[in-house]
DNA sequence: TGTTAGCACTCTTGCGACGAGAGTGCTAAG
DNA sequence: CTTAGCACTCTCGTCGCAAGAGTGCTAACA
């Protein structure tokens, strides 16, 4: 991203501003260059780091909250302190396993795996961890099935590789019996079986333009049915974990930032929207302050890593919380985190 | 519950109690003895109405924050309100069709019905909407579904006549591939059919000891595999929304209080048994305050009713809100959303 | 040219005083 | 039983003040 503006950075520079960016994510508080040049042990006396400190805020990495205070940094700071700076960029062995073993109890629950990796990065991030959860359209499909409701309306039930099950509830033309619909579901289950939802769409449409003709009423009907039951978007599901850790953030003390941040962790479609673009991106994304188009949003910074099933990419995991987040050590917590996830659901998909 | 301590109560000191509650509720200020003579009609000075706050505060329905501040009501004064003062008792015809109206769009939605409630009664009352989802052990199964996975893990699916899917991944003995787990599905259902899940488990208990011979080698499996299958507690969901909107409430601008109470609601499991036993008082239950078992509920109220589909109990729809809370409002709001969801639901399920 | 000491200046924060305002409790009279 | 009067209490906002932290600038130094 932003990542070659540092090349104009000296080496002293940027050992300030990685200083100035350590303390004010553990301290919270604007940092003086007294402190900087004591507590980081740097050989020169603190006018020499003021001097440093103005040249670093002349580039829009550091900012004052009033002129007689320390500096903070910027987003752009963070940027650089992200994309550069950052020293600790692996768990320590003791906390892989630490998670690993989290981990063990749930697995193969089904969608309880995913709160509890919510649960999981919220507790070891000690910010809001969040799970985008498996995108049905893109897994193969194992199975599906159908069952009548009453009157035109039915359920449709589908079972991802992954072993995820989603359901619906469709709507139909007319009323079709238990029986022939369990015939349908048959057909249905032969046709679509190990391929993902946008294949299965497509698939649908070539069968029903192929069978012009359509002798085969049971096949007919089987492939409208199909079409009804497959169409529209599946929206991910979004679990969230950990918001009351938000609370105790001190650039959360004003009562009004806090609530309108609740209100934007509600409106979950949103938060889909702004997952769904960090899984095109096909690693680890990190998106800070006011990097976030939404407004709403622009007081926090997000962590996110993808997981996959096999070669399906699935949904992501990830970390919310305030632009100071501990960067240096939620960073490889998520990407480990999704390692995990993705090394589970593919072996038991095998 | 607490009724009958209000038959000491003069029909002066009741309007009085009355005024105070409506006003602290909707000021959330604490309130003289000048201002209810004044706002409230009452014909006679503030020092009379004084004596009668005293006594209420006597009683144990009034507080004071500090000695010369007004009155505030307790707990136990709320209880009397809700028990014996409300006045408005019913919504609104107006309010009623415009429940219907927001409810119309999501029905046949299954799962999403219940955000939707949860969304509709946090919007009408501004607090926090809640609803316990159906609870899968009583009400009466429609089908069940076996799914194989992999290795020893196998999915279950069961649809329940009110259309609701609930899934679990159930690890059997040996590997049963997916061919013999439809000859058991088929047999299961044929047993199981319409008959709630508590049921089922004893049926299957009897059905095992009648045939101990055990000529039928698929039935022994079925069996088997149908205890596995719905073994264990069945326990619910919870459905929040609305929790931004506690943040607005004054008596919590205090952080720490807030973060108290956020920590309370993502405790799911405590919230459900908080619900479960709401379950079974089988009509509108309110918990005010000091009546919640649990310290981090405290302060808090919450207001419940059950739904139903048909003769079946399924889980409960409620408000939560601080103990200042508009229960003229809310109560009927609760119950009538409680009444559209059961007939709701018994309309889809005939 | 880069580094440093010194110094004046700015801004926040905490504290105590103070007065206004709201409301009570008590007493004595109607 | 009700009411007016009055002294008393407690909160809350404001103001001034002093302490503390940190900056920016200037001038001297290596």
């Amino acid at each position: 991203m932003a990542g070659d503006t540092t090349v104009v950075l000296t080496e002293r520079q940027r050992e300030v501003l990685r200083a100035i960016i350590q303390d004010y994510i553990s301290s919270a508080e604007p940092v003086g260059s007294r402190s900087v040049a004591r507590k980081y042990g740097f050989q020169v006396s603190p006018a020499t780091i003021r001097n440093i400190m103005a040249d670093l805020a002349d580039l829009g990495y550091l900012a004052q909250p009033h002129t007689s205070a320390g500096r903070i940094p910027t987003d752009l700071g963070y940027r650089v302190y992200v994309d550069s700076l950052i020293e600790r960029p692996s768990l320590t062995r003791a906390e892989e396993s630490m998670i690993e073993r989290r981990f063990r109890p749930v697995l193969g629950k089904g969608e309880d795996l995913m709160r509890e990796v919510t649960r999981l990065l919220s507790g070891f991030s000690r910010s809001v961890g969040v799970v985008l959860a498996p995108r049905v359209d893109q897994v193969a499909i194992k199975r599906v099935e159908l069952v009548h409701l009453s009157g035109e309306r039915n359920l449709v039930i589908l079972v991802t590789k992954s072993g995820q099950v989603h359901h619906r509830v469709v709507i139909l033309d007319e009323v079709i019996p238990q029986e022939e619909l369990n015939r349908i579901t048959k057909l249905l289950n032969s046709l679509i079986e190990g391929i993902p939802l946008y294949r299965v769409r497509q698939l649908l449409v070539e069968k029903m333009a192929e069978e012009k003709a359509m002798y085969d009423e049971l096949l007919r009907r089987a492939l409208k049915v199909g079409q009804r039951s497959f169409g529209g978007p599946m929206e991910g599901e979004v679990y969230l974990d950990g918001t009351a850790n938000m609370m105790q953030q001190p650039e959360f003390a004003d009562i009004d930032k806090m609530r309108s941040i609740f209100v934007a962790f509600e409106e979950k479609s949103k938060l889909v929207k702004i997952l769904d673009q960090c899984l095109t991106q096909e690693g680890l994304t990190t998106i800070i302050g006011s990097e976030n188009v939404l407004r709403e949003w622009q007081p926090l910074s997000l962590i996110t890593a993808p997981y996959w099933c096999g070669d399906d990419l699935l949904g992501t995991v990830g970390v919310i919380g305030p632009t100071r987040m501990e960067y240096g050590k939620i960073i490889p917590l998520v990407d480990f985190t999704a390692k995990l996830v993705s090394q589970y659901l593919t072996e038991e998909a095998s």
